[in-house]
Parts: C-alpha cells; sequence; structure tokens
DNA sequence: TATGAATGAGTGTTCATTCAT
DNA sequence: TATGAATGAACACTCATTCAT
C-alpha cells in the first residue's frame, strides 16, 4: 500500500511539531511523555516513530530549527541597517531580539530552558549557536565602544545584561496586555542605550 | 535521653537538601531521580523517606528556604539603606541582587526553572513570594519616578528588566573569572542608572 | 486491514483474567503482586497495563462479571420455574445457587472475601447487586410466608441462614469427593425446606 | 533503667492486640501495615517489636487465642448439657455459637478469612483445631441419627451447612438491629432442628 | 503509515525488620 | 521500653522504544 497523494504524512509531522513544542513549553521535555504527545496529536504513540526517530531528536530538531530561523530572520531584518553606525543597528537590534522572543516565545523558551535535556552533541552544537548569536551583538557593542559612542564598562557583561533583559519578555509579555510590542521595544530601547551613553549624552 | 549530639539525623537532612540542590541543578527535577539521590548522600533510596515526604516536597522546601532566606537578607541589607532616596536604594538593591545571586545561583536558577514542577498550591506560594519581592523593586523605581530622579518609560517592564538583566549573573557568573562580583555590580549599576536617567544625566 | 484473527491481544487479556482469578483466589488479591501475575501469565510485568489499567481494576472486572453472570444464569434458570409455587422455585433456587456456588466456586469466593478490597464507588456498586441477589430469596421466602407454606421466624434470619449455608458448599466441596453435587442439592433441600415447614414441627 | 513497677508494658501489648484486631478486620492482614498499627496504638512502629516478634506472629497469636477461647467457652457452656440428649445438647451448641460469633466476631471473621494468611505450620495447627471443633458438632448429629432423632442426609454435609449458616450471623448481625440475640438463636433453633427432623417431613 | 502489543529498565513510594542510642 | 534512622526488597505503575501485522 504505497504513498498515495493524499498522504497526511507530513501533515502530522507538523502536528507532532506544534504539540511537542506546546506540551515541552509546558511541562518540560522530560515531563512530557510520548503517550502524551501522541495523544495531542490523535495517534497512537507507536506511529510516533514513522515521523521521528527518538524523542531526543525530536527536542533537537526543534531547538535547532529555532535557532536556524534565529539566524535567518536577523540576517534578513539586519541586513536592511549594516551599513549604519553601532547606535542604529543596536536599536535594530533590539527591536528584533523582542519582536522574535515574543512572537516565538515557546520556541525561544525551550531553546534555552531544555538545553540541558540535549545530548552532549546536540549540546554543543546549539550552545556553539548562542555563542554566535551573542557575538552579533558583542560587534555592535564593540564597534560603539571603539567609536567612543557607549561606554560600556565591560562589552560582555554589558551584552549578557541586554541579552537577558531582551529575552526576560518571553516570560512576561502577553499579547494582549497593557503594553503592546512597540512600547516594550521603544522602553528598552531608551533603557539600553541610555545605560550605554557616555556620560553627559543625549539620547533622544 | 532523646536526642544525642552524636546524632546524625538533622545531618542527613542537611545531606539530602544539599544532594538535592546540585542534583536538580545540574539534571533538573523531572529528571532527578531518588535513586540518584540516595546514592549521592550515600544513603538507601528507601531511607531519604526517613527525612522527606514526598520528592515534591523536597523542592518545594528547597525553593521555600531560598525565598525565605531572600527575603531575610533583603530586609537586612535594605534596612540600612532605607531612608535614602531612590538611587542609593536602587544601588543597594543592584547590589544585593547580583550578591545574592552569585553566592547562591543554584538555589535561585532551581526557584524560577523548576517553578512548573511545582504543585498547584506551592506554586501560587512561590509565584506570590515572587511578586512581593518584584514590589520591593517597583516601589524603588516608582518612587524614583515620582521624585524626578527616574524616567522609566513604564516602571513595571522597566522593573521586569532591571530583573531580568541582574539575574542573569547566576547563568553566566564564574567566581575565579575575569571579572569579580564587585565589577560586575559597579558596571550594572552603571548601566542601570543609566538607562533610567532622564536628560543627559550625570548620574555619580 | 485491522485485527486479525492470529491477534492475541484477545488471548493475553483471557488469560490476564483467568491466571488473576487463581491468584486471587490463592493468595488474595492484597498478596498477589503484579509480577506474580505477569509470570503466571508468561509477559513482562509492564506488558499487563496493554489490557488493564490497574490492579484494582482488574479485580472489580472479575467480580462484576462474575456478578452479570450470577445474574444471567439465575434468569435463564429461574424462569423455567416461574409460574411454580414457591416450594418449586426454592428447591430450583437452591439446585441454582449450590451448582453455581460449585462450579464457580473461585469467582465467588473472591466475590465475598475480596469485597473490602474494592474502591469505595466499586464497593457500593457489588454490594447492592448482592443485595438484589439476596432479594430474590426473600421474595420466595415471602411469598411462601403469605401462603402459608413457610414458618420463617424472619424472612431476612431465614434467607441470610440459607444463603450461609447454601454459599458454604464453594469452601468444602471437592468435584470427586464422596458426595456428588445432585446428593448435596438433595441433602439441602430437604434441610432448608424441613427448616421452614410449618406443621409437625414439635421442637419447643 | 530497670523494669518499673508502673510499666506500662503488658499495657501496650494489650493495645497492639486489640489495634490489631481493629486493623486486621477492617483492611485484612495484607492490607494492614505495621506503620498503622504503630500509629493506632500512638508508638513508633520500630517499638512494636519490643512486644511482638513478627507480624506474622501477631496475626497467629490473635488466632490461637480466639480457637483456644472458643474451646474454653464450648467446653464451659456444653459442660452443663452433657449428660442430655442429642436435641437439647445441639440447642445449646447453636445457643453458644451463636452468641460467641456475635460477641467475637472480629476474632471469627479473621480466624477464618486470615487462615490463607498463615505460615504453612500455624496453618496446620489452626486448621486442625477448627476440625476439632467441628467434631464437636459431628458427634451431636451422629448420635441423634443413630438414636433416629435426626435425619441428616449425610452427617458431614449437614454439618457443614449447619456451620456455615451459624457463622453468618457475624457478617450481617447489628447489636442493635431488628432483631437480638435471643430472637436469631430462637429462628435458627427451629430452621436447623426442623430441618433435621424425620417425620412429617413430607417433600421429595 | 497506523496499530496494538510487547519489552525491560525505570519511576516514586512503602514494606517488615533491625539496631544504636 | 521507646525512639528515629537505617536497610534492602518489594510494590504498582510508567517509560521510550520495537515490531509484526
Amino acid at each position: 500500500m504505497a504513498r498515495t497523494i493524499g498522504s497526511h504524512g507530513p501533515k502530522t509531522m507538523e502536528a507532532i511539531r506544534k504539540a511537542g513544542l506546546k506540551l515541552i513549553y509546558e511541562h518540560g521535555y522530560e515531563a512530557m511523555s510520548l503517550r502524551q504527545l501522541a495523544s495531542e496529536v490523535g495517534i497512537q504513540v507507536g506511529s510516533l516513530y514513522n515521523h521521528i526517530s527518538t524523542k531526543q531528536d525530536l527536542l533537537y530538531d526543534l531547538i535547532k530549527v529555532h535557532m536556524d530561523e534565529l539566524f535567518r530572520q536577523f540576517d534578513e531584518v539586519l541586513t536592511g541597517v549594516q551599513d549604519l553606525g553601532p547606535v542604529e543597528r543596536l536599536k535594530a537590534f533590539i527591536a528584533f531580539h523582542v519582536t522574535y522572543h515574543i512572537v516565538r516565545k515557546r520556541e525561544v523558551f525551550i531553546g534555552y530552558s531544555e538545553l540541558r535535556s540535549l545530548e552532549p552533541n546536540h549540546y554543543e552544537e546549539i550552545v556553539s549557536l548562542r555563542r554566535q548569536y551573542e557575538r552579533r551583538l558583542l560587534d555592535i557593542l564593540e564597534q560603539g565602544e571603539a567609536q567612543g559612542l557607549f561606554k560600556c564598562g565591560d562589552t560582555r557583561v554589558a551584552a549578557y545584561g541586554i541579552l537577558s533583559m531582551l529575552t526576560g519578555v518571553c516570560t512576561w509579555f502577553r499579547p494582549h496586555g497593557r503594553l503592546n510590542k512597540e512600547q516594550v521595544i521603544a522602553t528598552y530601547c531608551d533603557q539600553v542605550l541610555g545605560g550605554l551613553m557616555p556620560q553627559g549624552s543625549d539620547q533622544p
């Protein structure tokens, strides 16, 4: 009984990824059982293995795809400002990072909270990607520091601080809450840039 | 002739708490098995139950004690500056928060990453305590805003941002790394206060 | 092409019920471990859960099916004498009850000795069924009493006594023992009916 | 710290026996844990072992003491009628058996329902005692049969039936229920003796 | 591709029993 | 005699994974 045109295989895989995202976000990787996952998808647990190889691989896949997408969107957005100065590029970074972390809050949350559930190989790979992403921000800060526009104290500490601050939105931002995305971005732009201005600064 | 000095009961309980802290920090609550825990402590798995009632209760106990200690130390430290202005109190808060999150990095990490592993009752209680702690910072920011010393955009968003930034240290700070605790505190004081200064300010 | 004839699922379930019946009869519900049960069936303990939901549910299932079968056979047998008088119907009841309790001695034994191992819901349901069964006998006795054929003293006490007497066979009757089933039935018919006859009883 | 006069040792043992009787009656031997028992008594579980040697021995002790008491009371009561005829002695037996099974319903219930929980040695001993007790009734029936006073069909079957009937009271009799003990005894005397009477029985 | 049944290792928890104090 | 802590085996149950159909 060969594969027919109407095969719902890809649909099933997509349903698995979606349900996996939801369940891991809600209960954590260790706490999510494949029985739960299968039930959420509406198939039997054995059938999962027609689509995934192991539970671990599903986790890796979700995180890897998220990281790839993070870089893809980053490049798409930041390319438009690559010729501008550090201040403009930092603003663009903030806007992008906050937006992505609001829109993909579950992927993002899993992407760092379940790192420790990854097997060593996968762990190393993803951590390396995260470092590359941090480097994107570090580059901006170092350039700004070199041009006398920023005064970071320590660029690495500043970068970690900024990333922590911005990433935090995925834990408290509510889509229809008191503030909209743009207001949050504006607030954080002020706060971050104000924090980096050399004394007597005049940020807008 | 009841409890003698040589009694090892309390010692065992302390060993369980210590090992539990370590293992949950390293592998997560769900991934830590009581067999691992007992083995780390050096007793049989059944013996754990002479000291804890359930695995869940151990988690709750670790988090609750940590929250209580957080408030206790906060009160101890902040009492000394309670009559000073918002700027000084914010600096004291930053110094305290960073210090606590460096010294108790494992308790702190568990305290938010394993919230979802708490049973509903426990969850509500701890989340409520966290909100009370956030309020401490909010009070400082609101007072500063009222006195025209801070310009937060939105005090709540600012508070979340500051907390995220400061809390982040527990994930990357290394005791004998490039920077010591005081340098990190100084850097973050500049960054946070700079971010809150209204006009072309000149924070000390 | 779903379930095929060779599928051993139903066979396994039947083997579990059979082995469960045997082990609970021999050792009691509490004393029977699922490891014993699985071993008796020839599968791994975890595989049991492809067929039963809990140990408790297996017990309930065994007792419920037995009670249903008791009523089914009762109706089948007693329907044939429903138009006859109380004496004939009591004889039919005795013959039926003794027969069933000899043929299904294990189900019957479990059915009352493990009642206390049932969860409250299940307990209530089964006890209610048992009361309905007792009522069948009570109806006969009351009708006989009303027609002046029986002199029970107290119909309820008489019914309990008769049921206890007849049910006892499942603890001592041996299939190829000194007496066969028909002889036991005859003896008990004499004894029960003699005990209920009004006339000629000259004991003080 | 030697044994003082006020030692409550015997009192503790008595409390253990009483609590054990209650808990085994309510939940069964297998289902009763020594922790439950200790808690009911108001001591720690380890302290039980100052009074009992094993859980099994407690069960044996409870049953053995009950059997001894059964014989002791039987002898006390039946001695008074040992020179009378089978009818009077049967009546005395019925009155005694019912009385004992009402007053000591828990001991009696445990005495047969937990037989299978006894170790082989203990099991054999108790079963042997039970057979001796049955023999007491058998003697009466055989003598009555020999004298033409009873027509039992089969004395052994009749004895089992009578014992089952009378023993049943311990499962349904309620001290302040509709009927008092004397009424039950009277009813069963009529029923049993009526069932054994030779003449006037015209049922086929 | 889906299913239901199987596996074997694992889970948190309870057990009767022991023993130093 | 009582205690609290320890033991090691056992418990019912769940897990991710496999595989014939």
